[in-house]
RNA sequence: GCCCGAGUAGUUCAGCGGAUAGAAUGCGUCCCUCCUAAGGACGAGGUCGUAGGUUCAAAUCCUACCUCGGGCGCCA
């Protein structure tokens, strides 16, 4: 319809002498803010100056240009400097449920494109809490890995997680020196307390660093041995607790590289880029002086030699380059990180690495504690594992309440998926690059614009849906009531949707959207029975479209839908 | 001090150059003998941080200032 609307244009502008390029239409065209404006509009502001005419007698020559409106429309209106096109509704609502349920989860999917794209995300460090804020990350880049595969890249889902460096040493030392009579234990919350006491102890006398720098030095040239096996089976513990954290949320990684992996190679560059000129000593350290980019200094190894997280990611840029031949390399790391990656792109640069150019960098805010910022250093947080406990309880007894007869197996699988929708799309939701404010209170809540919510709608159109007796898909359209063809519009946008996230990396656009299409979804079933109504079979068709365009979105965003609540 | 974000309803956010600024939450009122009330309907609630500028058109772009968050050599 869009792209007949165009031809329309084009060809009424050119006996105006006005020659516009089919995007240069499309750029212009926009979706009216109420229906009775029609379903496209095209402004003719833009148009005055050329022609030395008033915007609303140029819409008027044009629409007049147009001639009577073609099959495909209802009506051609102008309304002011606007032409406000009406499609023919029933017609695209015959298309759009056809196209819909014909295609099914392919819907709105997107040629192969050959790119091959490493998008590297989670990146939790072992021996610190993984708290709350840490699942905003992972959320984004599962999301994002399937936004790109749908519009037909290649993904190689990346974590990158920091097993060695200075934080790894504090930990160490601080079991070593005060805890050494505690048993190991695998729980994520003793091994995020022994690193809290250490921030504390150390900030509290600044000398005992001096000992950290002894205990990183050991762990870095590895002569210790029991310090080494200590590390090892700490090391093992952060990293089991992780991956039981990633089958709950559902993602998974195709590599996994490691900090330690990257020490005696970023020791190496470092020399190199020190050969080139590139780096130079500075009070002992090797630094990069980036002052002329403004981007400050960029220490790469210590005064004693150690190396640091900079030197560790230079490596691993090096090897996502040439190794893996990536077309795109994207960063979905904090913002507070920001400068750190401006001066590692700026590095690659420097270094004439080819495709330096394709690293991007996908800044994540925080997720903040209304008292201030969520902390593992400060035991400032909520951890994971406190939380998912916490909300899964809640929702059984949301889940008892309304099923009191409801089978363990069942209770447990549906309160999972609905904490999961719950805490994914509240992190989802925002833009990426925006402070979160969680208050637990309003994450338990599941009214709204919520993902309890969404699964709601889901759940309610398969259980109409499997009591209708009308099992005959042929469906007639006799009439189109507004909310109907609001919710076909609706449905019709999903494709234009996930190009919008696509463009941007930027999964919001797809939880809002799903949001407003379950409201209308929901608008729509108050104000139309489906059950023994004489549209009985259109309004299944229709609601086996939203059902479909539902699942679709919440799966971009990593979200499994639900056939009961 | 410098650099990067963000300032929209009591609160949390959408809108990011176009026609009357939208949700949710909280507050008030109504709707379960009728497809699951994790729902729907109605109402109150806004000088879009401030001041200039660009434009036919600014919450949206530019400049300055203010407020808040983050970052700025040996943490990651």
């Amino acid at each position: 319809m869009k792209e007949q609307i165009i031809k329309l244009l084009k060809q009424a502008l050119k006996e105006k002498d006005v020659e516009l390029k089919e995007e240069e239409i499309e750029k212009f065209l926009e979706i009216p803010p109420a229906l009775e404006m029609g379903d496209y509009a095209f402004p003719c502001f833009f148009l005055a100056e050329k022609l030395k005419q008033e915007p609303r007698q140029i819409a008027l020559e044009v629409r007049e240009k147009i001639g009577t409106s073609p099959l495909d429309f209802e009506d051609i209106q102008t309304k002011g400097a606007y032409i406000n096109f009406f499609v023919d509704k029933k017609e695209l609502a015959r298309q759009v449920i056809k196209d819909i349920l014909k295609q099914k989860e392919t819907f709105g999917k997107r040629k192969k494109t050959n790119k091959k794209i490493m998008i590297e995300f989670s990146q939790a460090n072992t021996h610190k809490a993984f708290h709350v804020g840490h699942i905003r990350g992972t959320s984004l880049g599962e999301s994002l890995s399937r936004v790109l595969e749908f519009c037909g890249d290649k993904v190689i889902r990346a974590n990158y997680q920091g097993d060695t460096g200075m934080h790894v040493a504090k930990w160490i030392w601080c079991y070593e020196k005060y805890h050494k009579k505690e048993k190991l234990k695998n729980d994520e919350s003793w091994i995020a307390s022994i690193y809290v006491d250490a921030v504390k102890k150390l900030s509290k006398h600044k000398t005992l660093q001096k000992e950290v720098n002894v205990i990183n030095q050991k762990l870095f040239t590895g002569e210790d041995k029991q310090l080494n096996s200590l590390w090892e089976k700490t090391r093992k513990f952060s990293l089991d607790s992780f991956e039981k954290i990633y089958k709950e949320l559902n993602t998974h990684f195709d590599v996994y590289f490691f900090e330690g992996e990257m020490e005696k190679k970023g020791v190496e560059i470092a020399d190199e880029l020190l050969k080139k000129k590139i780096a130079k000593l500075s009070e002992g350290a090797t630094i990069i002086d980036l002052k002329k980019y403004n981007l400050g200094v960029w220490v790469l190894l210590r005064k004693d030699k150690t190396v640091l997280y900079s030197a560790k990611d230079v490596v691993l840029a090096k090897k996502k380059l040439e190794e893996y031949k990536t077309d795109r390399n994207i960063y979905v790391i904090g913002a507070a990180q920001s400068l750190h990656i401006a001066q590692l792109f700026k590095t690659l640069e420097l270094m004439k690495l080819p495709k330096a150019k394709n690293c991007e960098f996908v800044p994540v805010s925080e997720v903040r504690l209304p008292t201030g910022k969520m902390s593992s250093r400060t035991g400032d947080n909520i951890l994971y594992s406190d939380f998912i406990k916490e909300i899964t309880e809640h929702t059984k007894k949301e889940i008892k309440k309304r099923e009191p007869k409801i089978s363990k197996a069942e209770l447990d699988k549906r309160a999972l998926k609905i904490s999961m929708a719950a805490i994914k799309y509240s992190m989802l939701k925002q833009g990426p690059n925006k402070n979160i404010i969680f208050k637990k209170e309003n994450a338990l809540n599941f009214q709204g614009d919520t993902g309890p919510y969404l699964l709601y709608s889901y759940a309610r159109a398969s259980s109409i849906l499997k009591k209708s007796k009308l099992k005959n898909k042929q469906f007639q359209i006799f009439n189109l009531k507004p909310k109907e063809f609001e919710l076909i519009k609706k449905l019709s946008q999903f494709p234009e949707v996930v190009l919008n996230s696509y463009k941007n990396l930027n999964p919001s656009v797809i939880a809002n959207y799903s949001y407003q299409l379950a409201q209308i979804f929901n608008e729509f079933y108050h104000a139309c029975p489906v059950i023994n109504s004489q549209q009985e079979s259109f309004r299944l068709a229709l609601m086996e479209a939203f059902r479909q365009i539902l699942k679709n979105s919440l799966s971009l965003l990593g979200i499994d839908v639900l056939e009961k609540m």
